[in-house]
DNA sequence: GCCTAAAACGAACGGTCGTGCTAAAAAGGG
DNA sequence: CCCTTTTTAGCACGACCGTTCGTTTTAGGC
């Protein structure tokens, strides 16, 4: 890997940690360039805008979202125990387990919702991405007989990415420790309520 | 009331409406006097500073939010009735049926969960009356025997915030017509299995 | 070890940010 | 209608924003 590219990758990880804590527009070139110990100038050739910086960072921490929860959860046997796999690692990566500052989606979605461009459309398809993996891994728990054959996958989907946002909520800005457990009873019922 | 106090308000209703949509860190004092079509000073000299604006911002909304959805659903006869009458009053807030840039408060709090200050203490208070309030409404569902007594209010809370969390996320993000029938599927269900 | 290409820097730009200060305009009770 | 108080405007400030450009430093293949 060359000088640039490695570089580039310690100002990546570095802004994805920014970002998750205080937001994708709040990430600076200046402060940014300061936590890396890099001229402003110098940082800034490595993207040719900001646009173009929020996009990679957004690439950057869905790969990562991709390294820690989809491939494991996906790595584990066909059926509800990929389900539990992949709400276990989605609630890990929600509790901050890889991003101090938290889902930098969660973030992200909020404050793009209503501002169109390049960023909002990445965004959409990634989380939409998010949305059929889980539809589909809920899908093979059906195929192998363990929800009834009239679930909704997408409902599903919707129901679980609630109990997670939920969690970050409640855990995050509110502290209260009960959360995870509540996130816990939540999902077992969601899948009782499958069966 | 007077001038200041008339003008403070059509100040406040704008900028509620701005942060709705760009958050409370992009709402910019410059861009806020301009949309009210007054100076950059005479508009700052009503706040002090601009945490102050914030904090007003958000209890103005606050105010909106509870004479929108609290008070409509306390005016409701106790029990699911009243579970039901808070669910969609706030649905239709969730929607933008107030704000046109949606739930204000979901923005904030994901721009302030990890940024400590008088704007992140004001919001978490009213995040944690809204819970309690949430709680206490579904305590009365208890009461009246439409619900199990061992259900725990809290944790219906939680449930229900999700549900709305994902409605705001999978409608106002994905744009997904189906998101509201899912939340409505959801709340149904989360009443069922409280029953 | 040289030479080219890549990478980082320093300085500056036009703008906008939040925030003061002072003066003008408007409001409104007497 | 005057006089005081309240409300608004004008102007300036230092700081930081994203971005450009020309120069200097560093990599890394030959």
């Amino acid at each position: 890997m060359s000088k640039g590219q490695s570089t580039k990758r310690v100002i990546l990880d570095e802004a994805t940690e920014i970002a998750s804590r205080t937001g994708l527009q709040a990430l600076t070139i200046g402060t940014l360039a300061a936590r890396t110990e890099l001229s402003k100038s110098g940082l800034f050739a490595h993207f040719r805008s900001k646009e173009s910086l929020q996009l990679e960072v957004l690439r950057h921490a869905r790969d990562r979202f991709v390294d820690l929860v989809i491939r494991p959860a996906l790595a584990t046997p066909r059926g509800e125990q990929r389900v539990r796999a992949l709400f276990e690692h989605w609630l890990s990566w929600c509790r901050g387990d890889a991003l101090e500052g938290g889902c930098i989606f969660t973030a992200a979605a909020t404050e793009f919702d209503d501002q169109p461009g390049a960023v909002r459309e990445l965004l959409v398809n990634d989380e939409r991405d998010l949305a059929d993996t889980v539809a589909q891994v809920f899908r093979t728990g059906i195929s192998e007989g363990r929800f009834r054959a009239d679930a909704d996958p997408y409902q599903f989907a919707q129901d679980l990415h609630g109990i997670l946002l939920a969690y970050v909520h409640t855990a995050r800005l509110l502290a209260d420790p009960k959360a995870e457990q509540r996130a816990r009873r939540a999902f077992e019922a969601l899948l009782d309520a499958a069966r």
